[in-house]
DNA sequence: TAGGATTGTGTCAGAAAGTGTCTTAAAGTG
DNA sequence: CACTTTAAGACACTTTCTGACACAATCCTA
C-alpha cells in the first residue's frame, strides 16, 4: 500500500475509541500498531511509531539545559501521547479529544506517512 | 516505548505523593525506580537514575578550582535530591514542593528522557 | 530518654477510564 | 442477488487513579 490516503468519517464509541478504517488498518498491522498522537492547533496528527522517531531525531541538537531550547522541546513532547491500535481500534485520550474538539463524528484524513483527526466542522473551515 | 511523552494532571495525596501515571510507570519499572529530582526555575525535573548519571558526565569537564565553574556545579547539585518510586508513587519532598509552588494538582510533562513537574498555573504561562 | 508530633510508607475500596468481544446493521463485491 | 467484509453500538471485564487509613520511622522537646 502507498501510505495513508483519503478522507473517512468514523464515529467514536462511548469510551472515545475510533474504529480504524480497513484501508488504514492494513498499514498499521503490517508496520506496527504503535502510534504517537500529537495535538496540533485544532486537530490531531497520528504518527506510526517509526515515523515519530524520525521526526524526533531532528531535535537531538537542542540542549536540555538551555532555557529556550527546553521550551521548544516541551512544546513538542508535551503535546504528544503514545497510543496503540488494539482490536482494530484506537483510544483517543480525553485530553486529546478535548483539544481537537472531537465529539461523536471524527474525520480521518490520510497524509501519506501520517494521518490526521479532525472535528468535521473544523476540517470544513480549513478547505475554504 | 518512546520515553516520557505527554501531559498528565495528577493530584497529590495528603503526604505530598503523586501517583505515577501508568504510561510512565512502565518505563520506570523497566529501567529503575531510582530518581533524581532537581529544582529548575519554577519547576522540577525528574531524572531516572541512569539519565542523571549521563548528564553528570557532561559536567566532569568543569574545573573544580574555577570559581564560576564551581558556582555552576553548586547550583546544579545543591538543588538536586534523590528519590524513588515506591508502590507506584513518588514522594515530593516539602522543599521541592515549595520551590515549584505545588499544591494539590500537579502537571506532569514528559520530555522524552526526563519529565517535569509543574504547578498548573505556571505551566500555562510558559506555553503563552 | 520517653512521649508526642511530624513525615514517610503500604494497602485497600470505590470510582473512573480503558479494553476485548460479540451482535447487528450497513456497505462492498463478484 | 447472495455472500463477504466492515463499522457501530453494547456490554462485561480489567486496569488505573484517588482518597483514606493504619502503621513505621524520625525528629523534637521536656
Amino acid at each position: 500500500m502507498n501510505g495513508f490516503l483519503g478522507t473517512y468519517s468514523v464515529s467514536l464509541d462511548d469510551k472515545g475509541r475510533l474504529n480504524v478504517p480497513a484501508k488504514f488498518k492494513g498499514l498499521l498491522e503490517r508496520d506496527s500498531p504503535q502510534l504517537v498522537m500529537c495535538v496540533m492547533d485544532g486537530f490531531l496528527i497520528v504518527f506510526p511509531q517509526r515515523e515519530w522517531a524520525a521526526n524526533e531525531e531532528k531535535l537531538y541538537h537542542l540542549n536540555a539545559f538551555d532555557k529556550s531550547d527546553r521550551n521548544r522541546l516541551r512544546e513538542f513532547y508535551a503535546r504528544a501521547t503514545e497510543c496503540e491500535m488494539k482490536s482494530g481500534k484506537i483510544l483517543i485520550p480525553a485530553a486529546q479529544r478535548e483539544a481537537a474538539g472531537l465529539k461523536k463524528e471524527v474525520m480521518l484524513v490520510g497524509m501519506s506517512k501520517t494521518f490526521e483527526l479532525w472535528a468535521p466542522d473544523r476540517l470544513e473551515k480549513t478547505s475554504k
